[in-house]
Order: structure tokens, then C-alpha cells, then sequence
DNA sequence: TTAAATAGTGCATTATAATGCTCCTTGTAT
DNA sequence: ATACAAGGAGCATTATAATGCACTATTTAA
């Protein structure tokens, strides 16, 4: 998933519960300014920011195989 | 996931396709001592690092809902 | 329309991720 | 046992993420 999609995914989640960029800054402990930066696409967050909004929103990052089969 | 899982993840796919940490950081374009950091849990790499390494290991990060219904 | 709420941005500071270099530790093969 | 390969760690430097504050822009409700 790039980076596009998961800044899309939390957002739309975000805006599914009805709870304000400054409410979420509040629940996860992340700033304000930070999930800002990191909504409107700028910025390049660690690990730990992304998991504490994920939490707060009741999601989680995994990871795994690609389908390398993709022809095109 | 947590962190421990995901790092988890990376250093067994890492190995199923036979790749030292140091080939792994040329062909992702990350530093050897940034890889190193983040396989042995110290660390907390960006968005942008972790995307690049597991790109190259043909894994991808996604996003989704947990399941809230966990009674324990 | 316009007032209020919510989201986005510039600037400056602080914390820390990314990095290279060197060395230590551990595992492995001869 | 010992040489080599691979992984881990200390240290210092540079780049940049995280943050707050103040302001602007945009969206929404009256």
C-alpha cells in the first residue's frame, strides 16, 4: 500500500467516526501539527507516530507478500 | 501488528530469500546501520524507510481495521 | 453572507532518525 | 582452534520528524 492509501485510509476512518484532527491529536498522543502534516501529505512519520493514530482509530499496519504476479 | 511482529516479519522474509542485512540495504537504498537499528529493535524507522526495505523483500504495509470483537 | 469550526501552512526549536565508521560478538565452515 | 562471514553496537554528524504557536484557508451551520 502507498503512501497516498494509507494517508486516504486514516482519513476516511477518521472522518467514519466523526472525530476532529485535534480529538485524535488528543487520543494518541501524537501533536496536532504532526497529524496535520502528515494528512494533508507532507511529512514522512515513524512507525510509532502511524501506530498511535492507527490505534486510536482502531486499526492496524501489517505486512505482507506482494502478488509479484501482476503482469501488468 | 505490533512492532516486534513486524520486524519479525522482515527478518524472516530476509532470510527465505537468502539476502544479508547488507544487500538488503544496497538494493533498498537504506543504510546498512539504519537496517541493522531497526532488525534489532532499536529504532523506530520512518514510513519511508520501511516501505523502501520491505518493497525490495516483495512485501507491502497495509492498513485495515482490527478486530474490536476480541473479548480477551 | 458571515460567524464558527475544522483543516492547512510558515517559522523556529527540540528530539531523534539516518548514516558512516570502527569495533565487538556470534555463528559457521575448514 | 581459527579464519571468515554476518549481525550488533558505540560514537559523532547530518537530516529531518515532532512539536507549538500564530496565522490563513476552507468548510459548514446559522
Amino acid at each position: 500500500m502507498r503512501f497516498v492509501e494509507l494517508i486516504k485510509q486514516i482519513k476516511e476512518r477518521r472522518a467514519a467516526l466523526q472525530v476532529t484532527q485535534e480529538t485524535l491529536a488528543e487520543l494518541s498522543g501524537v501533536g496536532l501539527r504532526t497529524l496535520k502534516q502528515f494528512e494533508s501529505g507532507k511529512g514522512n512519520p515513524t512507525l510509532l507516530t502511524l501506530q498511535k493514530i492507527a490505534d486510536v482509530l482502531g486499526m492496524e499496519l501489517s505486512l505482507s507478500l506482494k502478488n509479484l504476479q501482476k503482469i501488468k
